[in-house]
DNA sequence: CGACGCCTTGACCCCAGTCAAGTGTGGTGG
DNA sequence: CCACCACACTTGACTGGGGTCAAGGCGTCG
């Protein structure tokens, strides 16, 4: 019995105080009932989903300040404890402007993420990563990767030797160094990004269909 | 000029009737201001993202009844006509009850797609695909696929040329027949769900964390 | 100490990307 | 009408990237 719950004190009204849970903990199982939505204050929280035959698919992963939980009616996937101790803010549903500003933060999550899965090459993905993870926990160079490798290639839709030969590869490069295996320091960043072909947002908002007409057919692999 | 507003007469209030769009035609682009939000009411309509190398990532498909365009601020990605011809709502923000529903709504369905991409190899890639949209087209065993393969390439991170090959394969196989190359009969759901690997859910909701210990280490490939 | 979890590295091989060619269809102009 | 081209899809041959299997290094725990 896992269940964040039991550690909680429950408060009257929407916002409850802040709580914390201890590595591989489950906040909430996918298909549970979906009461409330989640903050978390600080640590890393993956959400995951299991497959029916056993495999499974990390969603996301969520650092301070970001927001996860915001399924309605049922949660989709599972949300546990990757680092060591966390602390989460727990939310009830009804606060319409609070809600709408935590279901827009999940929705950019989300589309990050596909961005970032939809990569084509090993190296690619996991360069975009590092450079998606420098940005959410505010660009220091240093990086804490507080979820195991396999955590990794279940998100990025790799195999866990494959990070790890990724990771090598960025530190033979010279774009990467490893204090620890959790921690990561990012020495040349714009190579890094480079290789993550981050769309740096070159298009000009507007009017840009002079600039791509809507019937061009092809596009670089 | 491909906006769409320019076919669109608009209203007092958040509501705005239906217009109508030609295949190509491009609804809003990534980086515009993010103004209104759209339900499709006939029609395909296809979200991509432009990388600044000029890759691109298909991030999801709307049929009908679906909604796309609901980033806050500025758009994300570009929302473009795939069918041959497509109508649309569209929503002015204000409803706090309406704009919820919209929200989750998108939500829902980028994290399908999150699943969907997330699979390893390109049969099972495709088959989830059809599998997902028998399911969002409401489950005749007749698939409309307005979309050019190259649509459903950049979707699922894969090439024309797997996406045909896996097509062909799924004929060999004779899980699904093609009466034309936008339209595809599923002969064989069971079998295409089991290679997609659907996770029909079969995980039990409550506490099932005996089931799954928060500390199991390893999970099929 | 051994057992186990986690990460890394190597060897091998297969799946999917690349390059190229062929087919079918629709549009355009002579 | 046909000639020609553009475009979308398919198929084949080849190759390389990443999955698979196996072994080994650490650190932690009992």
């Amino acid at each position: 019995m896992n269940y964040l719950e039991n550690a909680i004190t429950c408060m009257k009204g929407n916002v409850f105080p802040i709580s914390r849970a201890q590595k591989g903990a489950v906040i909430y199982h996918q298909n549970d009932l979906a009461r409330f939505r989640f903050e978390v204050a600080a640590g890393v929280i993956r959400t995951t989903y299991l497959f029916a035959d056993g495999r499974r698919q990390v969603t996301g992963f969520c650092f301070e300040g970001e927001v996860f939980g915001t399924d309605q009616g049922i949660y989709k996937t599972s949300a546990e404890v990757v680092s060591e101790t966390a602390r989460v803010r727990r939310f009830c549903w009804g606060d319409s402007a609070e809600d709408e500003r935590a279901l827009n933060k999940s929705l950019g999550l989300l589309e990050n993420s596909i961005l970032l899965i939809g990569r084509r090459t090993a190296l690619s993905r996991v360069a975009a990563f590092l450079a998606d993870i420098r940005l959410r926990t505010k660009g220091s160079q240093w990086i804490p990767l507080p979820m195991p490798r396999a955590d990794i290639a279940d998100y990025l839709g790799l195999t866990v030797e494959t990070v790890s030969r990724m990771f090598s590869e960025l530190r033979r490069k010279r774009l990467i160094a490893q204090l620890e295996d959790h921690l990561v320091q990012i020495i040349d960043q714009e190579r890094l990004e480079a290789l993550a072909g981050v769309g740096t947002d070159e298009i000009p908002p507007g009017h840009a269909s002079d600039n791509f007409p809507p019937h061009r057919t092809h596009y670089p692999r």
